[in-house]
DNA sequence: GCGACAG
DNA sequence: ATCTTGTCGC
């Protein structure tokens, strides 16, 4: 399937027309396994050595926001760290104002416009985006993860810190590290109920008694099936909760920030 | 009308 | 997202 640049996210539509174009994405987007490298590869050194082939390159997309004189935020900032073998390769910003508000449901329209701007910017081409946000989680299955990967035909996938929609298919309190619990549809999300959605993903637990980390919230963007996706997660998230490229694209928006406020 | 709501 | 100290636990 080709790349469809027409269906990118316009902060100028009207919202009408921002939901009828989601339900596009979502009509256009593949909910499943659909990529050529090895999964196995991507995280690990050893495993990306062995292989025969290139290992993939994974790249994982963070944005900060800028504030002008009067203290308002003003600009979004996307960050894009990419990653081969468990190494930084590229790291690579862009920065463009800010249209439109956040609105649940909406953000593609809010962070799309630098974060298509960054994926530009990169020199390598990735076989595989990591986002803060939603990817089929998501009111009308088109979140974050899915609209970027949809645009660009990249393999994507969507990694939340906190649930959109959908309901969790068991209790998501102090699960074991590794585990996933499953997302459904619900009457609030533009699926059948019961649908997959995505799953709760345990990347790290404490062990005492007291305390406990949340989980995160995976769900395909484009080109990936679920279980592929928690897998993915679990494997990219080494000694943090969240997986390595995410983590670092994080760490590297609020870098770049810093460089434009002083 | 009321509740729910990624970053 | 962003604004920030203290605090818990290893």
């Amino acid at each position: 399937m080709p790349p469809r640049p027409d269906l990118a996210p316009d902060s100028g539509l009207e919202r009408a027309e921002m939901e009828a174009l989601q339900r596009e994405i979502a009509d256009a987007a593949v909910f499943e396994d659909d990529f050529a490298f090895d999964p196995s590869t991507l995280g690990d050194p050893l495993a990306a050595a062995s292989s025969p082939d290139d290992p993939p390159i994974v790249a994982g997309v963070d944005q900060s926001f800028l504030t002008n004189a009067e203290g308002e935020q003003d600009r979004a900032l996307s960050a894009v760290v990419a990653m081969r073998g468990g190494e930084v390769i590229e790291r690579v910003h862009a920065v463009t104002p800010l249209e439109i508000p956040y609105i649940p449901g909406l953000l593609a329209f809010r962070e799309g416009g630098p974060i298509l701007e960054a994926l530009e910017a990169l020199s390598v081409d990735p076989d595989l985006l990591l986002f803060d946000g939603s990817g089929r989680i998501h009111f009308r299955q088109a979140g974050i993860a899915t609209h970027i990967g949809v645009v660009r035909d990249v393999p994507a996938v969507g990694v939340a810190k906190s649930l959109l929609c959908g309901s969790p298919r068991g209790d998501l309190e102090n699960l074991a590290e590794g585990t996933r619990v499953p997302i459904e549809a619900n009457a609030r999300v533009d699926a059948p109920d019961g649908t997959l959605l995505g799953y709760a993903v345990q990347t790290r637990q404490y062990d005492s008694p007291n305390r406990y980390i949340n989980p995160l919230y995976v769900s395909p963007g484009h080109r990936v099936g679920p279980d592929t996706a928690a897998d993915i997660v679990l494997a990219l998230a080494d000694s943090y909760k969240l997986p390595e490229p995410v983590r670092l694209a994080d760490s590297y928006a609020d870098e770049a920030k810093r460089g434009l406020e002083e």
